[in-house]
This record gives C-alpha cells, structure tokens and sequence, in this order.
DNA sequence: TTGAAGGGCTTAAAATAGGTGTGAC
DNA sequence: GGTCACACCTATTTTAAGCCCTTCAAA
C-alpha cells in the first residue's frame, strides 16, 4: 500500500506515518491523531487542492512570522474563494496561486507590508498569474485591499542586507536601524520627486539602501564601492532596475544640492553626492518646497501661453516648457558628472565647476527639475499625424481592381499548392 | 555540495546547461543569502539550506518564533521575482530584411509560410517584422505586396542561405578587426550553435 | 456648438464630444478629445467557409488551424487584419474610426465574394474601441488608488499604469504617472438604437470628461 | 565594467471558436 | 464515465510606461 501523497484531511498536516500496530495498515496523522482511513483518502481532488491551499498558507504564514490574526482571515477568504464560481472551473495553476493571494489580501487588510514578489518566490508561482488571480479576487469577491506601504517595507528590506559587522569588514559594516531611518528619508525624496510611481518597489528600496548606506559614512572606500559590488558584500541580488534608480536619486541630490548656499562652486556629481546626501535631506523641505513653487508658476504660464494652439495635444507639445526642458536637461547631467557629454547651449564650457548655474538659468531648468522621469525623457515621436479619418464614411463603392490584387491567379494558385508539397515534405 | 542559491527563473537556468557549471562556480562564490524553496505535493513550503531549514510542516501548536533567522527576521522578506518568459529576436540584417520583402513579394502575407522559408525565425518574429516595417516604411511592405514574385523556394532557399553567409561572414571579420589589437584575443570565435 | 469657455481650437471639423450633454455648464471641459486608435467590429457573412480555399486564393490571408481556427486577412487601405470563421462570422480591427471599420469590413466580404462564397453583410457592429489622450500634467497614482479604491487597481510590480474601471459609462482607463491615459471598452446593450450609426465614441469622450476634473486633484505633491 | 539602444513582453477591452482543463452531477 | 458549463489556450488590434534581454559601444 502506498502512503497517501495528500494532506491529512482533518488539519492538513503532512506528517501522516504508517501505524503497524494493527493487522492492517493503517495511516494516522501525527499531528492530530487522525486515522487516515481509505476512504478518506479518496477524497476528490477538488477537496485534495483545497486542503493543498490551505497548507500553503500555513506554511506562508509560518515561514514569514505572520500573527495568527493574518493566518485566521487568509482561511477564512481561501474558504470562501475556493468555492466561489468564479473559481470553480479554473486551472489547477490558479488555484495554487490563490492560496498565495488570500494571504496577500490578509496582509494589506492588516497594514502589513509585503510584496506580491514574496509570496510568489515562495510558492514558486507565476508572478502574472499570481497577478491576474489577485486582480480576479479583489473584483469578484468585490474587496477593498489599501495598497502596500513603501515606508513599511524599507526595514524588511534592510534587514536582508548583511551588514553585521560579523559578516563584512568593519568599515562597510552598519547599523540597520540607522541604515533604514536614512533610507527612509531617501525614499520619500525619491517618492516626492516622482521616482516611486509606476515603478517597481523592490528595486527602489535596494537604490535607497545603498544611497543610505553610502551617506552615513561617506570616506573614500565606500564610496568606491559601487551599488553592485555593495549588494555582493551584503549577500542579496541586485535587482536590475535599481541601477536606474539610483542614477535617478542621484541626479535628483543633485539638483538639490545646488540649491544649498554653501554647496555653491562645490561639484557635485552622481558619486560624491553622498558626501552632502546628508545636508541634503536635512533641508529637503525648503529645497522641494522652493523647486516646487517655481515649477509650479512655470507650469501656469504655460498652461496660459499655450491655451491657444492646444487641443489636439499633438502639435502643441511643441509649447514651451516640455519640450524646452528636454534641451536643457542634458546640461543638468553634464553639471552632475559627465563633464563632457551634454553639452547644450547654456553652461557647456568649462569642465572644472559648472555647478552654480545662477538662478537665471535655474529659472529655465526648474520645470524640469522634479517631473516623472517619462517626461523628462520624452519619447522622440509617438504620437504625430492626428485624423485624416474624415473623408471615409464607410458607404463608399470597392472598386473591383482593388479587391482583384488580394486574389491568386490559377497559375498562383498551382504554384502554390506545389511549394506548400515541398514545404511539407522536408520538414 | 552547497545548493546553486538565486533568484534566477528555475526554467532559465536550466536552459544554459553549457554554462550550468560556470554559473554554479560564481554562485559559490557570491552566496547570496536567498533561500531556495521547493513546494512539497501536499502544499508545504520546504525552503533548502541547513541554515534556512524551517519546519513548516506542523499545522498545530503555538507560532513559536525563532528570532536567529537572518532573513525572515522581521516577518518579511522582500524578494524581487520576475519570471516571464525570455524572448529574443535577433535583429535582422539589411540583407535579411530585403529577403522579408522578396518573401512578401512571392507568397503575400502568411507569416506561418514565411516562416517556413526562414528556417531560423519564428512566426511571430515574421509578424513583429511586419509590424515594425509597417510602421517605418509602409511604401516598402505596399511595394513588395504589389509587386508578385513566382514563388520559388529553391531560389529564394539558396539566396537566403548565401545572404545568411556573407551576414556571418561579416561579424566574423568585425570581430577579427576588433580582436587583432588585443594579440592573441580570446580563441572565443563563437560556439554558437544558435539552435 | 461652440465649446464652453474661451477656447478657440476646434480639433475636428466634426468636434463629435460636445454633443447632447447639456449638463456641462459650470463644470468646463477639459478640451482635450481623446483620439481613437482602434476599432474591433463584427459582421456576419451568413454563410459557411472554406477556410483552407480561402488561405489557398487570397495573397492577403493566413490559416494555420492547428494555431487558430480563423483565417487572419489583411487590406492596405483601410489598414486592418480580420479574422474570419468558418462559421462566416467575422472580426475587424485595427481601424481607426467607426466609419473605417465599415469600410474594412466591407472589402473583407467581397473579398470573400470575389472567391466564389454567397457571402452576406449582416449585423454589423462596433464591438471595441480604443482611445488615447494626454491631460499633460503628472499624475500621483498612489494617490489617486487610495481615494478611488473601488474603482483601482495599481500594482507597480507588474503593471505601471493604475487601472480604472469606470462605472458610469462603461469604460476601462489606464493612467499613467505622466499624464498618458487609454480608455478601452464599450457599452453593448444600452444604446438599443439603430445598429448603423451608434455613436459609442461618446461614452469613450464621457469617461474622459469623467476622469479628467479627479486627475486633476492629482497632480500635485 | 558600465551604459545605451532596440525589440518584445506586461495591462485593458471586445468579438470570433475549436480543443482541452476542470469540477459537479 | 459521460454530459454540462464553465475556464482559457491559440489569434487579432491599439495605446500607454516599465522591465527583461541581448548586443555593441565607450570608459
């Protein structure tokens, strides 16, 4: 007799042993004591996946400390999900993957942070399934689930740094409270300067830790180190996007920083940033809070200035601003490390020192400054030509010679019918 | 033998079996501290390593917490996964693309055909190119739409393979050109059996 | 039919968005006209096909029934791709207006009549549409998810644009962080009116003008 | 060692329909 | 075990922005 391969189906353990004190054999269940008799064995496999389900979220719930509060309401929706319609018929994939998106549910209703990332690595799921079962859950059970907090998540995610001075040098070695309250702050510049929304989480988290990591103890063998190589030494993966999102803080400190009366004539750049990273965030407020507001009359003036050739929104994004930052922009790279490459019209010149950009030609970069990156960096042309639909009223005679050139002659058709034989013959 | 410990989709890295050892090497080297999770029949998280091992499988009994786990410390982890399924569409050579429009030419707009006559492009390569010269050039994909061509695999078979020649021929001599500096170079010449 | 407030532009001849919506009078419209980018329609050719003969005399046409069991056709002009059944049902897309779509779907059957099928023209309809526009200021979605739950889903893990669903006109939009919005969708049974001009592209305009004055209240910090 | 560039996927909608996964009866 | 009623794959179109993956060029 084989052991049964399912779950007990009493409390779900798997822990169910072969008892060969009685004559027959029989298989108890460890954990609970149930006799796990045939009949019980035959369960059907609807039955056996849902018992399958409820162990994932055990074992989910287990391995990520959840309270028992979280594991109660992830059985309790598994319960009502497994056999609600829109569930029923679904394949076998999806509803492993529910298990994983009941948990998830239970996590935001209860404000605790987590990504869908995790849970899909740990039941080794599809992320766009666990994605579309998720979605389908929220609309058919018509729930309400508050979206995950990034500033929740920064301490898990620092916590997966290895950074104890055990396992790395003393001098790359950090505190992770001091390394997640500093990441924090980095987060939310990152979040108020448009580089959070739309993005991936995860590897903005991993940007900010680095950046954090880097402005606590800005000397020279850490600023070496670069975002890749610090990843290495804390033992987790880099993820791809974060190098993006670390030249993107990086340039934001940047404009910053500038901002600063005394940081004026320093150079700035991507790499020593992290020096002044520090009086940066000290005074982020005031510095956002100016950028803001002059983006803001930009914005105005704009809105007013090209009211008159709008509409459409194809041709006028030629109105000012936009496309005018696009020019300048380069310019601001260019202040902040690559002295040579984006050489616009202003600034240019020099290689040493072109930080300072007096105000008048600030005034002309500022709505640019703090803009979604899409916009910054506008796609060349998408969108161009607008209608030309209006002479087509779909009543209109087909000409017949139109229609002939869609069909084979005979002889196209024989020699067709001759090249498909050989088609299929050597393959 | 320490277990090959990433966040690597399982179905890439089996795909590279040649640089399965390579990969195996670097690991070992680097460590990451990610667990490797497998998904026992009965729905039990089983997550590999000495160090990681954690019993999941009671499903009674108090949430006792082991605070020495580094990675689950704080009740979370925060993994970066992506799966999707890797695709790439080895750009196509000037050459190439005139023997897209000779193919238009000759049997219209099949791409399943098409793809026939292109032993190492897919169907839905075909399409993309399609699209994309739509987009570009459309007078190109209206003027080989016009302009019939007898349809004559051999002829466009052995074009296509000469076309193909002298593509390989080319990046071998830039390759060549731009190794002869660095002296002996890497006898790397490419392996690439590309399917 | 002028526009309300002080706006000069007039986009299309035809300005099709200001039409029988008298409700707008305090409010004042955002003067932007999402521009439409595909139309997926259906017609019935009410006769049974030979998919294989089809795929074998039209130059135009693709059949591989072991992928799908339509024949995939395609015209120059309007520039479209249909698929056709061997039930004789038949989908049009990749047009641009409603009238183009007629147009496209109209050569498709007699393309389908050139090869010798007694095929009809009935039922035709719009089925889809896809609109586009830019309110040309960034958008805070997290913020605009938390205020709208019921009607949200933004999951940047895998998607960067917030999703949506309006429920008023029917319509499905995806907004994006820099202003970029696509509506989708279309309301079937409603509009019992004639099957020929029914004008859906308004509710695609009314959801527009829906969304767009709650945008607003999202582009600052 | 880096990035930049380019191509192809993700999301939404909607019809069409055979083949097959899925579970209840 | 067969029927039934779903799900859901293949496919088509189109826009949006981000990400993955590969290739190739400067540091």
């Amino acid at each position: 007799m084989m052991q049964p391969s399912g779950p007990c189906p009493e409390c779900g353990s798997s822990q169910i042993v072969e008892d060969s004190l009685y004559s027959q054999t029989q298989f108890v269940c460890e954990d609970c004591g149930a006799v796990v008799s045939e009949g019980l064995l035959t369960t059907t496999l609807s039955e056996e996946k849902h018992l399958n389900g409820l162990q994932r979220i055990r074992s989910l719930c287990r391995i990520l400390r959840f309270s028992s509060n979280i594991e109660e309401s992830s059985e309790v929706l598994f319960k009502k999900a497994y056999y609600h319609p829109a569930f029923l018929s679904t394949h076998t994939e999806k509803k492993e993957a529910l298990a994983g998106c009941c948990v998830l549910v239970a996590c935001r209703q209860n404000d605790w942070p987590i990504t869908m990332g995790t849970i899909s690595y740990l039941l080794q799921a599809n992320g766009e399934v666990m994605h579309k079962v998720y979605t389908e859950l929220i609309q058919k059970l018509h729930l309400e689930t508050p979206p995950t907090d990034l500033t929740q998540l920064i301490e898990s995610h620092c916590n997966s740094f290895n950074l104890s001075p055990s396992s790395c040098p003393d001098l790359f070695s950090e505190d992770t409270t001091r390394l997640a309250k500093r990441a924090s702050e980095l987060l939310e510049l990152a979040d108020e300067t448009w580089l959070v929304t739309g993005r991936q989480p995860v590897p903005i988290l991993t940007a900010v830790t680095y950046m954090s990591w880097l402005s606590l103890r800005p000397v020279v063998s850490r600023l070496n180190i670069s975002l890749i190589n610090f990843c290495k030494i804390a033992k987790v993966p880099v993820p791809a996007p974060a190098s993006k999102r670390l030249i993107e803080l990086q340039d934001v400190l940047c404009k910053l920083g500038q901002g600063l009366p005394w940081l004026r004539g320093v150079k700035l750049d991507r790499k020593s940033v992290a020096k002044y990273t520090e009086d940066i965030l000290k005074h982020r407020g005031i510095l956002l809070r100016q950028a803001m507001r002059k983006y803001e009359e930009e914005w105005e003036n704009e809105q007013k200035c090209s009211s008159v050739s709008l509409s459409d929104s194809e041709e006028d994004v030629q109105g000012p601003p936009l496309k005018k930052t696009k020019l300048d922009e380069p310019s601001e790279g260019a202040a902040s490390g690559d002295q040579d490459k984006g050489v616009s019209s202003n600034t240019s010149g020099h290689k040493g020192k072109e930080v300072v950009l007096n105000s008048e030609k600030k005034k002309s970069q500022c709505p640019s400054l703090f803009l979604p990156p899409c916009l910054q960096n506008p796609h060349p042309r998408r969108e161009r030509e607008v209608v030309a639909e209006l002479d087509v009223f779909g009543d209109e005679e087909i000409l017949d010679s139109e229609i002939d050139m869609y069909i084979r002659t005979p002889e196209e058709v024989q020699a067709l019918c001759q090249a498909q034989a050989k088609l299929t013959k050597s393959s | 033998e320490p277990e090959k410990v990433t966040l690597e989709s399982p179905e890439k890295a089996a795909e590279d079996d040649e640089e399965e050892l390579d990969n195996e090497e670097n690991v070992q080297e680097d460590q990451l501290l990610v667990p490797r999770v497998k998904v026992a029949e009965d729905g039990s998280i089983i997550i590999d390593e000495e160090s990681l091992t954690v019993e999941v499988q009671r499903t009674k009994g108090p949430n006792v917490v082991e605070e020495k786990d580094p990675i689950f410390e704080r009740g979370s982890m925060t993994t970066y996964s992506s799966f999707r399924k890797s695709s790439y569409t080895k750009p196509w050579s000037n050459k190439e693309t005139d023997m897209f429009f000779l193919a238009i030419s000759m049997v219209g707009t099949d791409f399943s055909m098409i793809g026939q006559l292109f032993p190492h492009r897919a169907r839905t390569e075909i399409k993309n190119k399609f699209k994309k010269e739509e987009r570009a050039n459309s007078w190109r994909i209206d003027k080989a739409f016009r302009e019939k061509k007898p349809f004559d695999i051999e002829f466009f078979s052995q074009l296509l393979e000469k076309v193909r020649a002298e593509d390989e021929k080319m990046m071998n001599s830039k390759i060549k050109s731009s190794k002869i500096k660095p002296a002996k170079g890497k006898p790397k010449a490419k392996k690439n059996s590309s399917k | 039919m002028a526009l309300p407030g002080a706006s000069p532009f007039c986009p299309l001849p035809m300005t099709p968005m200001t039409p029988m919506t008298p409700m707008t009078p305090v409010s004042e419209s955002s003067g932007i006209v999402p521009q439409l980018q595909n139309i997926v329609s259906t017609v019935n050719l009410a006769c049974s096909l030979d998919l294989k003969s089809i795929a074998l005399r039209a130059r135009n046409a693709e059949y591989n029934p072991k992928r799908f069991a339509a024949v995939i056709m395609r015209i120059r002009e309007p520039r479209t791709t249909a698929l056709i059944f061997s039930s004789g049902k038949m989908v049009c897309t990749g047009a641009k207006s409603e009238e183009q779509s007629r147009l496209a779907a109209r050569k498709y059957a007699r393309v389908v009549q050139k090869l010798g099928f007694p095929a009809k023209f009935l039922d035709f309809k719009i089925q889809n549409m896809v609109g586009s526009c830019d309110v040309r200021f960034p958008i805070r979605l997290e913020g605009l998810v938390l205020t709208h739950q019921q009607f949200s889903s933004y999951e940047p893990e895998l998607f960067p644009g917030l999703i949506y669903r309006m429920v008023k006109p029917r319509i499905v939009l995806l907004i994006f962080v820099s202003g970029k919005v696509v509506l989708t969708g279309k309301q079937s049974h409603l509009s019992v009116c004639i099957p020929l001009g029914a004008k859906e592209r308004s509710e695609i305009y009314e959801a527009f003008e829906n969304i767009y004055p709650i945008l607003k209240g999202f582009k600052k910090v």
